[in-house]
RNA sequence: GCCGAUGUAGCUCAGUUGGUUAGAGCGAGCGUUUCAUACGCGCUAGGUCCGUGAUUCGAAUUCACGCAUCGGCACCA
């Protein structure tokens, strides 16, 4: 009997106070390669995503625009799961805090777990407070005493808030880190956020007065005059969807279990997921994150891109333009993992063409046309190897090693790139062992060479599309059928050279990747 | 200002603990094949490895300073 590993993969919860942008999209494409990823190498894994619904910024949206927030919230959460499922992003749940009814329970148990281990208080918390912002300054921010932004002077608000000890988890959180008890990725980023924490730690305000919440979002229990502090409520998302406060099913199999729940977020947001949330979680006596994945910011044909600076590249506009695996491959390979990217619509279309196109595309027609000329449409059986053979089978076996390797590291960018390495290798093994050639031979020994040469070219295909499933799954599945096989065989522990059954079913077919126009 | 990074061929990036002529993919040029989506394959193009100084027999790889870009510096996802 195997003990199943179970990981919680995650992306972090948008506020939905506008359609969602091109780096929302890289994040689901991230999270998604890394979920299907692990649940090919055998993992049982459970991808969430959702929207974070309370933040202060819908309701100001909604103000602005004169409608109701829930209306507001709900329209741009739909664009969000739809942006999803356009891109392929396979999700087991999408949690809405706002109406979720799994969701405030699990916010207000969490907030009585804190207060219960001491954790909570009130304290007075005074400040500078811009009205125009709608937020508090500090005094280095103005200029000559007036708010830069609309030149007014801020005014002096004392308000009582509910405070969390933060400052009591310095030691425990550093420990977590240098234990590597919770990975924080790219090293750099774990570098920043043990500065962070060394540096000490001050509380944390965890409620707004209900006035400057503009009655939005989820009372404090007991107290109807102060909101939760947006923060305190998104990141419980990770643990409400999985039925937390009940502390049996989901939450027991996919927060508790050893590989645990991994955090795909954006760099911006590190600090509430890498120290805050953790915090939270051993004040209230639960298991901290297990791995935090931060990835880099995409600009589109240079430019920023915000919900407040405009779509100049709406990414559900990219989805109807070009194909899913296309943009997903493009996100994956051509951005890099962790560092800022740029998105280009011309460096989208020469990837499709000169890569998925080009090299993957035209390989897979390549083959699978010799084995329907010449073998009858059936994967004939090898007649021993050569050296051309093993050098190809060592590339198969060094593709997969780098790419899992990838995964783990979180560099999917180098994944991606080994996964070509092998589609080139299969390429130039065609050509040197010029199957097209052998099939004019009359001669018994060419016709045994052309099998061999025919079943290592389509093993090549299949372990190919093996290691490009969780970039491309819709194209990994229809290479696999092509040569007569279904996902069963594209699992990870199958990605062993040879493994490929002779007699399968060889279809000619139309193009994977058609080109796409400049 | 402080802390942490990044700066390598037109573009996107690799470059382990310092060691022979600095690499890959894409793009570009040339050649070649025909099974294939005029695709593939081969060759070539030549980049002061941001700059300056230092350590060393020897540095893209160590140190210092400078320049440029980016992130963080606490409650504005």
């Amino acid at each position: 009997m195997t003990i199943q590993r179970t990981q919680h993969i995650t992306t972090a919860i948008p506020f939905v106070n506008a359609s969602p942008h091109i780096g929302h999209a890289l994040e689901l494409v991230i999270t998604d390669a890394l979920a299907r990823n692990a649940r090919q190498r055998g993992v049982d894994v459970r991808c969430q995503t959702g929207t974070d619904d309370n933040s202060l910024k819908n309701a100001l949206a909604a103000e602005q625009r004169g409608i109701p927030t829930a209306e507001l919230v709900r329209h741009h959460a739909d664009e969000f799961d739809a942006l999803g499922g356009a891109l392929g992003f396979a999700r087991d749940d999408f949690i809405r805090t706002s109406s979720d009814p799994r969701h405030a329970p699990a916010v207000l148990a969490l907030w009585r777990r804190c207060e219960r281990a001491g954790d909570i208080y009130r304290r007075t918390y005074e400040g500078l407070y811009c009205v125009g912002c709608e937020h508090f300054v500090t005094e280095d921010e103005l200029l000559d005493g007036r708010c830069p932004e609309h030149a007014r002077p801020p005014e002096h608000v004392s308000e009582e808030n509910y405070f969390f000890r933060l400052s009591r988890y310095q030691q425990p959180l550093l420990g977590l880190i240098d234990r590597g008890a919770m990975r924080i990725e790219p090293p750099e980023r774990r570098v920043e956020t043990r500065a962070f924490i060394a540096a000490g730690l001050r509380d944390l305000s965890i409620s707004r007065s209900r006035t400057r919440a503009r009655g939005w979002g989820i009372e404090v229990p007991g107290d109807p005059e102060q909101i939760i502090y947006v923060w305190f409520d998104a990141l419980t998302n990770y643990i409400s969807a999985l039925g937390w406060p009940d502390e049996e099913g989901d939450y027991r199999r996919y927060w508790c279990e050893p590989a645990g729940p991994t955090h795909v977020i954006g760099k911006g947001v590190l600090r509430f997921h890498a120290v805050y949330w953790p915090a939270i979680l051993l004040s209230a006596g639960l298991p901290p994150p297990r791995a935090i994945l931060s990835h880099g910011y995409v600009t589109a044909e240079g430019r920023k891109v915000g919900k407040s600076l405009g779509n100049a590249i709406d990414p559900a506009e990219l989805v109807r333009r070009y194909p899913v695996d296309s943009l997903r491959y493009f996100l994956l390979r051509h951005i890099h993992t962790t560092r800022d990217g740029d998105f280009a619509c011309e460096r989208l279309v020469r990837a499709h063409n000169s890569e998925l196109a080009d090299q993957l595309g035209n390989l897979l027609q390549r083959v699978t046309t010799l084995i329907v000329r010449h073998r009858g449409g059936r994967v004939p059986a090898p007649h021993g190897s050569t050296a051309a053979e093993d050098a190809l089978a060592e590339a198969a076996t060094s593709a997969v090693a780098e790419v899992a390797e990838g995964f783990d590291r979180f560099a999917l960018h180098e994944a991606a790139a080994a996964v070509f390495r092998l589609v080139a290798a299969a390429n130039r093994y065609a050509d040197s062992a010029e199957p097209w050639r052998l099939a004019k031979q009359p001669d018994e020994q060419s016709a045994t060479r052309l099998d061999t040469v025919l079943y290592h070219l389509a093993e090549a295909l299949r372990i190919v599309a093996g290691l490009a499933l969780p970039f491309t799954p819709g194209s990994a599945a229809r290479i696999a059928a092509r040569i007569g096989l279904d996902e069963a065989a594209l699992a990870w522990g199958a990605l062993r050279w040879g493994l490929l059954p002779t007699g399968s079913p060889v279809h000619g077919g139309e193009v994977l990747f058609p080109k796409l126009e400049a």
